[in-house]
DNA sequence: TGGCCCTAGATATAGACAGCATGTC
DNA sequence: CTATATCTAGGGCCA
């Protein structure tokens, strides 16, 4: 089908994408044209990676906010909205980028995720709006009016339902616009997977399942000194001493070609990255050498850490490595270096299969297992998941043909890879949905919002969703929704009325915040457990749990005893508190750690709120490694340095971010809880966010709240005596330019952003005194070390 | 006695969304 | 219960 003969674009649209080159559709979309993607029919694309799914996005969405002008034709201009919704924030950015074109026609896209919202006045003046699924769930919650305009819904991805964490928020969120938007087009896109048309019931759409792609794929495995390809043919590839990654990779070296390693563990990706730098290093031009060089140095400046240096040596030889612990940048500037060709081999953990968009020659699956403590060892990946990494294979438009490998190191592996991916049908999507931590939230959204009244209602609407069209045990929902409904009732976030539910005032926020109510339902113990400690109440052990807490009124009279500051819950406790929390995601305890960190809590017992379990307990575990995470925020809210906690630790910069990030959030969420339900903390909860968010020791504070000023620089102005933001105002600007090792441009920027009355920098002289000796690292580090080194 | 190499045993294991109000070195 | 790469301690060897 020709994009000439759709019907339903509006003017101007077709003519458009002729202009880029796209006159004829691929059969997959001329499918979906066919089934009436643009005339508002509802469908389910299970096709695979880069075989066009997004035109058909874009077709559907278009014609979509378009008007009927009652002429024959259709127009821009209706005040219906499209949204699409992308499974990671990182994506939110590429697809916004990729809509961007349709400004032509007048119209705007917005983007709206947990960290980043674009600016421009309302999400509800865009026509085309991306956003993850969470976020859109959490602007149904809080009431965005704009849901009801909307028109059509994408669902990129949505293979993803069959996710146990975040698959459900995709489910419910999908099953909710459903049922309050009347007329709400779905376009949900899935990788090839098993049960497309179970996706298809449960929507009421259209179905285009198809296998075809624009280049071609070539699978297969290696073994000795062959590549065994998919359709009977091998190809000689000889591995000599080195590891057969190596080979591969130096044989697709010789076309030019670059290749993506997939492999099982952070570890593996860094130590593969560094042995394959070995193996790209000899065959950069001196153009490449030069160009990588630079690459390097900018990662090199994203962190102080060891991983960074790390990363910077193997891309400076034309490797890299890719996986959580790296920072956003360390990531983003990988991905961009293998775009261009310039890093010829990444090893990386799953984390690129999923993400943005790095098409690569060839691909490498090294491991296909994984360890899965749960399962109590080494666990076969999911074949989609290994076909997902497969699909990264080809660049379209660039490569004549993509291939994926999986190595084998005997005959009997080669038959299983073959037998169990090569051939193999990725399995059926299942929904998650029955499962307690997605049903907590999700029947507390949906009472909170008002979107469910009584139980029968909420029954019905759970009807509504995959979960429902999928069991053959339809008891189980109704058993956890009654469990959950229990749980809600006992922590006073929800009342029953005979059938009727209504959430509490407390049940609002908890929705609205978007925390589990398990989270804020162990916040909350512990804010009041800090509360009564502080007015001389019970003695803080015997708190009792989350489920059995005493309503706010009776707290009140407690608190007004006369208030003690230093019972304040201090950082470390509150920390630990939303460290405890099952949205934050645990560090791992380390062989010692265990010993460590027990000392560490009965020396530090009585700032820990809540009731401590027994060592003997099964939750003590847990609850430890909570204490462990709590203590990093806790070096970090001191200054130590990024490099020092990476090293205690063991983590990448990225983790350090994430752990400083989900902390941010809950704190605020705990502030939140802490003001609704009058408990006195609220003040030590907010100093303690700030602490963690700037990374800073309280008397930082009013400084690095400054913009530009972040815990460095902070510490160096204070050691230099400047140790106000009043201070900095008034400031003699050679210690300013001394703080900041020199550079005018940046102190001329933040003595303009503290107001000082002339930031101009023109003939002042750094200060000796005020500037760093750049080999004894920040002046904030090796403070720390005399205070922080006692504990390693 | 000290340095080096080798081997056997021990060790550790992927990912990432949300609120709110503005900005690191 | 399953695997595997890396790290670490300890032994053997040599100067």
């Amino acid at each position: 089908m020709r994009v000439a003969d759709v019907p339903g674009l509006p003017t101007g649209v077709a003519e458009y994408f002729e202009g880029e080159g796209i006159e004829e559709l691929y059969p997959p979309q001329g499918e979906a044209v066919e089934k009436g993607v643009t005339e508002g029919a509802n469908l389910v694309a299970s096709v695979p990676t880069a075989s066009g799914k997004t035109l058909v996005a874009q077709l559907a969405m278009l014609s979509a906010i378009a008007e009927d002008d009652g002429d024959g034709g259709f127009e821009f201009g209706g005040d219906g909205t499209a949204l699409y919704i992308v499974p990671l924030r990182a994506l939110a950015g590429e697809k916004a980028a990729e809509f961007e074109a349709f400004e032509r026609f007048g119209l705007s896209v917005g983007v709206s995720t947990g960290n980043y919202e674009s600016d421009g006045s309302r999400l509800s003046d865009n026509d085309i709006v991306v956003a993850t699924s969470e976020k859109v769930d959490s602007l149904v919650r809080n009431g965005a009016g704009w849901i009801d305009d909307l028109s059509c819904v994408v669902a990129d991805e949505v293979h993803l339902v069959d996710d146990d964490h975040r698959g459900p928020t995709l489910e419910v969120t999908l099953a909710k616009l459903r049922q309050r938007v009347s007329d709400l087009q779905v376009v949900a896109l899935s990788a090839t997977i098993g049960n497309a048309d179970e996706l298809a019931d449960w929507l009421d759409a259209e179905l285009v399942d198809s296998d075809w792609r624009p280049i071609d794929l070539r699978t297969g495995v290696h073994y000795g000194e062959a590549l065994h390809y998919d359709d009977g043919t091998q190809a000689e590839l000889s591995v000599g001493s080195g590891s057969q990654t190596a080979a591969v990779v130096a044989d697709t070296l010789k076309d030019e070609g670059s290749t993506l390693v997939f492999v099982n563990s952070r570890r593996n990706a860094e130590a593969s990255a560094r042995r394959l730098s070995d193996v790209t290093g000899g065959t950069l031009s001196p153009d490449e050498r030069e160009r990588l060089a630079d690459v390097a140095e900018e990662i090199r400046g994203v962190s102080d850490t060891e991983t960074s240096d790390d990363l910077a040596d193997a891309v400076a030889k034309g490797a890299a490595f890719h996986h959580a612990g790296l920072a956003r940048e360390h990531r983003e500037l990988v991905e961009e270096a293998f775009r261009d060709r310039l890093v010829k081999v990444v090893s990386a953990t799953p984390t690129l299969a999923a993400g943005v968009n790095t098409p690569s020659r060839r691909v490498v699956v090294r491991d296909w297992q994984r360890y899965d403590g749960t399962a109590g060892g080494m666990q076969p990946l999911d074949v989609l998941e290994v076909h997902q990494m497969f699909g990264r294979a080809g660049r379209p438009g660039l490569d004549p043909y993509g291939e994926a490998v999986l190595l084998a190191n005997s005959h009997d592996e080669l038959e299983e890879l073959f037998d169990r991916y090569v051939y193999a049908d990725p399995e059926p999507v299942r929904s998650k949905l029955a499962a307690e931590p997605a049903l907590r939230t999700h029947v507390l959204a949906a009472i909170a919002t008002g979107f469910t009244t009584t139980e029968d209602n909420l029954h019905e609407f759970l009807g509504e969703t995959l979960y429902a069209t999928q069991t053959d045990d339809p008891g189980r929902l109704k058993s956890v929704t009654r469990d959950v409904l229990v749980y809600l009732d006992r922590n006073g976030f929800v009342e029953r009325d005979g059938g009727a539910l209504r959430a509490t005032a407390t049940g609002h926020l908890v929705s609205q915040l978007y925390v589990d109510p398990m989270s804020a339902a162990t916040i909350i113990d512990g804010l009041r457990d800090a509360a009564r400690a502080a007015s001389g109440g019970a003695d803080g052990t015997d708190s009792g749990e989350p489920e059995g807490f005493q309503p706010a009124s009776e707290m009140r009279a407690e608190n007004d005893l006369p208030e003690d500051a230093s019972v304040d819950p201090s950082p470390l406790g509150l920390y630990h508190l939303v460290s405890r929390t099952p949205d934050m995601y645990e560090l791992y305890l380390r062989s010692g750690d265990r010993e460590q960190y027990t000392e560490l809590a009965y020396e530090r017992e009585d700032e820990l709120l809540g009731s401590t379990p027994r060592e003997e307990a099964a939750e003590f575990e847990d609850w430890l490694s909570a204490l462990k995470t709590a203590k990093l925020m806790e070096d970090w809210a001191s200054e130590l340095d990024e490099d020092r906690i990476a090293e205690r630790y063991d983590v990448g910069p990225g983790d350090i971010r994430g752990k400083v990030e989900t902390a941010e959030w809950l704190l605020n969420a705990a502030e939140r809880l802490a003001g609704e339900l009058d408990v006195a903390a609220a003040t030590a909860v907010r100093e303690a966010r700030k602490r963690v968010e700037y990374g800073v020791r309280e008397e930082l504070l009013d400084l690095a709240g400054v913009r530009d000023v972040g815990r460095k620089r902070a510490r160096r102005l204070f050691n230099a005596g400047v140790e106000t933001r009043a201070d900095l105002r008034n400031a003699d600007k050679s210690l300013v330019l001394g703080a900041v090792r020199g550079r005018e441009a940046t102190a001329e920027r933040i003595l303009e952003n503290v107001g000082h009355p002339d930031p101009g920098m023109d003939g002042v002289d750094a200060d000796a005194d005020a500037t760093p000796d750049p080999d004894s690292g920040s002046a904030g580090a090796s403070e720390n070390q005399a205070n922080l080194g006692d504990f390693s």
